[in-house]
DNA sequence: TATTTATTTCGAAAACAATCGAATTAAATA
DNA sequence: TATTTAATTCGATTGTTTTCGAAATAAATA
């Protein structure tokens, strides 16, 4: 099942609103209300055309239409105008944009492209972003709450890639690792365990 | 030379969010800033996708970019975007839209359905709203500021269609003629001249 | 200096949207 | 009831937009 967007009332007022042609029919009907054809002929394309339009402007509820004689008088709800106006400018509608994406592709990304398929780091990116996810993925070998020593925490990286010291250091430098003084133990910082 | 809508960014607004992709960039700009190759993974389409797509929102101002090392890191230019949803909610931005549209294209369209190419009136719509206007064009046949016999009125009225004494009774509840209570004189009351 | 890397630009394919005129529907008048 | 009228729906065409992968560009590293 596809993951469907929390944001589909801001995407279809912006793609409602995204034609120039239903941009005018919303300033006319801002000035007073007014059948089809009218708007058909000041805007000098066919009624069908115009029929279309305000159906699309219709289904999200900017313009409804009354039944007069003939005539389908069209009114431009101005009261919704306002109400969607204003939700763009609220706090809680962006983040609803990105709901159901994942944040983690990234990480995930760089990580296929630089572990071999048994696990192993195949090469160690220059790239600070990258080291960084690599880095992650080092720490996620050792446990909280306990200490290591220099020879348990290089067999751990070894078993990763050949680079045991370069590793080290980077692992402790970027705060993944904390060390005594003395060298004598090692143990996790950070990480998401 | 074609005449440009004033309404120019208010379009280019809503076109550059009208993209279900563009809106979830704009999402993820708002929390932080990316480079383009995190935002392709997030949203699993291409970079050039992605790139495209930056151009548009940058085209309006609403992203930028700096460069860092390999990177284009990208941010959300927050004010910008809260200026032009602002925007929206001013009085002065639906009437700039219909700048450029000329209200009278439907009078001149009945006008053009109901007159013979010699200036006559053809056939008297029954409608109101076309009545109305037909009445406006006879009307305009009268001068301001001087009075005409019943005569003179049939005179002007018969030129223009047989159905005289219904027309000129039409023109004045309409208003368009003024008339003494005995009928000794006639008038022109409103219109354009 | 040659190579690697991220981004942008280009060109083509596919998906989408606007538009028209004709056919249909629904409502008013003769 | 048959006709006229306005609006909508339908089918086809045209134009625009999204998308990708390949090629070009620009910037950092080996």
């Amino acid at each position: 099942m596809k993951i469907k967007s929390q944001s589909e009332p801001l995407l279809s007022f912006f793609k409602a609103l995204s034609d120039a042609n239903r941009l005018k029919l919303v300033g006319l009907l801002a000035q007073k209300e007014a059948s089809v054809e009218e708007l058909a002929a000041v805007l000098e394309i066919s009624a069908s055309t115009v029929s279309h339009h305000l159906s699309i402007l219709s289904d999200i509820g900017l313009v409804s239409a009354r039944v007069d004689g003939y005539y389908n008088i069209y009114r431009l709800e101005t009261d919704e105008l306002e109400r969607m106006a204003q939700s763009l400018l609220a706090q809680e509608t962006l983040p609803e944009v990105v709901e159901g994406l994942d944040p983690k592709a990234y990480d995930r990304k760089i990580l296929k492209d630089y572990l071999a398929p048994d696990g192993a780091i195949a090469k160690i990116p220059t790239n600070h972003r990258k080291l960084e996810v690599i880095l992650g993925y080092i720490a996620e070998k050792f446990e909280f709450n306990r200490t290591y020593t220099e020879k348990e925490v290089n067999a751990i990286i070894g078993a990763l890639n050949p680079d045991i010291s370069g590793l080290r250091r980077d692992l402790i430098s970027a705060k993944y690792l904390g060390r005594e003084k003395d060298g004598s133990a090692y143990w996790r910082v950070k990480g998401e365990g």
